[in-house]
DNA sequence: GGATGGCTTATGAATCGCTTAAGGGCTGGG
DNA sequence: CCCAGCCCTTAAGCGATTCATAAGCCATCC
């Protein structure tokens, strides 16, 4: 899963880039409204943290902006005033969940797991595709009623691939995912990491197709 | 992808057919609610344009006996009058999203590419001609409700066929989308591909004019 | 019947994906 | 603060598939 993070503090910044890659999301941190509204316009990515903080209201406009495009990728606001007008403000803009300032990275996590599995649609916080299970709150991963030990790529990259699983996941689409906007082109990282992954599974649970990308079956066994 | 277009006028709903078709969607147009409802319990629609202002309040009752009948196909309301009953009626009795009349075909666009972005998951990005179909999303291809493996330069041949289904597709333009604009000349890979198409599907399905290009028949069997 | 354009098949080259190995960076322990 | 271990990316070799080219045949148009 692929997070925008919006936010001009340098040091908050780095913080949650740093908590949210441990918790196995990728994370492109974007400093100002004007960038931040780019890379919302490409779609790529499946949440934005957007800080409301912004120097010059600029937090409020790159939502408004983007609501306007009809981009309704799922957003997530975080201010430091508690006051009515500030979550009317921001959810009339078109937010769909706020934070608090100072909050823990528990609970940003509990609010993004909540979210995401809103607009997704699921009702719990696993996974199921046949034999695999994924839990997206433990991140615990178990294949065939065992567990299996996932670095945080491999766990990300089962992910999107259980996320959609009986659907072809184009390459570009999981190179997004798993890397963010700016991925280099001309490596194969994925098939690597596609390798390991299929090493700590079985070779037959991840089907390649041939100039498209990868795809899990609906039932691997 | 299958839009089913529910409005009474003839030059609307002429000129909507028209704009849609443009867009590579397969459009059925319906003129009343009896004939709409009939087609919508076949749950063959991928996403239904419905205008509210039909004779005798119709609209709205399409879409509370659709809902009622637990077909939640995604609904975009198209209604003349801004007020907020409208907004209102059409919301509540289960619309998706609505239009104000009138409305300019981009506008349209981009709310039915949103529409089907938030039901996602089914037919997302689906062009459908005759027994053909093609996913975008997924790169899936059936003919004759068989699927059909294709390459990658025979998925892209057949999607800009399919994208000018009924129309005569210059040469140039096909090779052209398949091979950039600094092609060589003086090689015949567009016939060597168009061959190998022709053998997964059939013979008679991509038809040659003779000094032009080729052409998919609007209703391929 | 000649000429042009399209069809079909074979073949060598290019591309794509798999696999293994190596090196750099980050983390946690001593 | 340094070292060990793990993770991740890069690189390179190999095998399989795909693709463009070439060459001969067939159909259509004049």
């Amino acid at each position: 899963m692929h997070i925008l993070l919006v936010e001009d503090d340098a040091q908050l910044g780095a913080a949650l880039q740093r908590a949210l890659e441990r918790l196995s999301y990728t994370v492109s941190w974007l400093r100002d409204g004007r960038t931040a509204l780019n890379a919302i316009r490409d779609r790529t990515a499946d949440l934005i943290l957007l800080d409301l903080g912004l120097p010059g209201r600029d937090g409020i406009e790159v939502l408004t902006e983007t609501r306007r495009a009809h981009i309704d990728t799922p957003v997530l606001v975080m201010t430091a005033r508690d006051t009515l007008a500030a979550r009317v403000d921001g959810l009339d803009a078109g937010a769909d969940d706020y934070l608090i300032k100072p909050f823990h990275v528990e609970e940003l996590a509990a609010r993004i797991r909540s979210l995401s599995r809103r607009t997704r649609g699921l009702a719990v916080n696993r996974i199921d595709v046949g034999a695999l299970t994924l839990d997206l709150g433990t991140s615990e991963v178990t294949f065939r009623g065992e567990p299996v030990e996932l670095t945080r790529r491999e766990f990300a990259l089962l992910q999107a691939l259980m996320e959609n699983a009986g659907r072809l996941v184009r390459r570009e689409s999981l190179e997004n995912s798993l890397y963010g906007i700016d991925h280099v082109v001309g490596n194969n990282a994925l098939e690597v990491l596609v390798h390991a992954l299929r090493r700590k599974l079985s070779f037959e649970t991840i089907r390649n197709v041939r100039g498209f990308g990868y795809m899990l079956p609906r039932d691997p066994k």
